[in-house]
DNA sequence: ATTTATTAGTTGCATTGTGTTACTAAGTTA
DNA sequence: TAACTTAGTAACACAATGCAACTAATAAAT
């Protein structure tokens, strides 16, 4: 006796910094249910050509978006007889990190920005899959250089710090974030390139070192550990 | 069009820790594929009980070892065509600490406890899973207080540290050990409970303190941050 | 031109946290 | 009672972090 047949998704979590307030991309459904609602992009498996589940959440993304490789990892998967009403289900959750000029020049017509703090009406259990995503966001955040993959290819280290603010929700130590930023030592100026338009002194540009530009974050030495 | 019929299990990387290596628990399967192979414990969900997977997980971690709350935390999914030979599949994997005598003390017969860096022939892609369940493991342990979890009800310092060495795999500072644990402030001492029977002075019993006595575990302060 | 305002980036110091060494404590064994 | 062993603590050196005050470089105002 195999199993009952159960309905199997994959959900992709699209997050960006909008100014200093974190974003989902979400999607007007297109077929039921809640056909209509603006829900999180995903669909189904399919098993002919996604090598696994990674790769159809690559796949729905690259189709709603034309991303090509963005930051993108697997969240978890949400299960229950209660989030969809067609009997009980199962999604295979994702997360992708994008700057935000990526979605807002309109390669991604479809999507709608919402601030991840508002949310409201969202179908299935689409809003806790949000949560779910936002907190590991803020937790790897709070130790590693994974922020930066919601900049876009330069940037200055003040956009860098403000950006780690806004997702942490508090200011940071200027010194003490670019000692740690240094440490990482994932970055590399951009020879001679400033932010220009601004009255004050111009700042540096900075872009990922060539073996950080992929799905990659930087992580400190362990708390405990020593000789 | 819904979607194709997928295989979809749940599967629980049971990890303790005997003497100082790492076991995992397998079971002898009794149904193809591999029947009788050694392999992780796991099935099908049943959809009328479930509540979820984690319910699933925790149902099948009762009826093969009649634990009833260890510390259990999803692990990750895996999925894709190469791993079980009927077909495109996922198993949606979790993992649990117990201290080892509780599977030794033969509450759970069918189970075979296998040093995790010696592992050879389990089927699927079972292998996989038990490394990524051993890396979050030792992640985890480098910065919380996730190990109490692989202890006793009652344990002292310098075995809880033993534990820690063990998952990590280099030795820890015992000053620094001990500042870390009591800023954890999970631990209390047990009245007048010494550890006996050894030819030197006896060591303070611990156990956690009420409020952590289910699936927790204590995370110091985030690295960036501050005013 | 010169001054003012504003933000970038650095330097030095105070404070805190971590690792090391050496000690005292409390038991068993010879 | 002396020797041995491991538990647990104290004191100190050193490293990491946070803070405040500085210099640097630009645009805008005077």
């Amino acid at each position: 006796m195999p199993q009952k047949t159960i309905i199997c998704t994959v959900d992709v979590v699209l997050l960006c910094l909008r100014g200093s307030t974190l974003h989902v991309a979400l999607w007007r459904r297109d077929r039921p249910p809640f056909e209509g609602s603006l829900a999180l992009p995903g669909g189904y498996i399919h098993s002919e050509e996604d090598v696994d589940t990674l790769d159809a959440a690559t796949r729905m993304l690259r189709a709603k978006t034309g991303l090509e490789s963005p930051y993108l990892e697997q969240l978890g998967t949400f299960s229950g007889a209660g989030r969809d009403p067609r009997g009980w289900s199962i999604s295979i959750a994702y997360y992708a990190l994008v700057p935000v000029e990526l979605i807002e020049a309109d390669q991604a017509p479809g999507l709608i920005l919402m601030p991840v703090d508002q949310l409201k009406g969202l179908p299935f259990d689409h809003k806790d899959i949000v949560l779910a995503a936002v907190q590991r966001l803020r937790n790897k955040s709070s130790y590693s250089s994974l922020p930066v993959h919601l900049c876009g290819e330069r940037f200055t280290l003040p956009r860098l710090q403000a950006v780690y603010e806004a997702i942490l929700g508090e200011p940071i130590n200027k010194v003490s974030f670019r000692r740690k930023m240094d440490e990482f030592d994932m970055l590399e100026p951009v020879e001679g390139a400033f932010e220009t338009g601004r009255a004050n002194r111009p700042a540096q540009l900075y872009r990922l070192k060539a073996a950080y530009r992929q799905s990659l974050s930087v992580t400190p030495r362990a708390f405990l550990a020593g000789s």
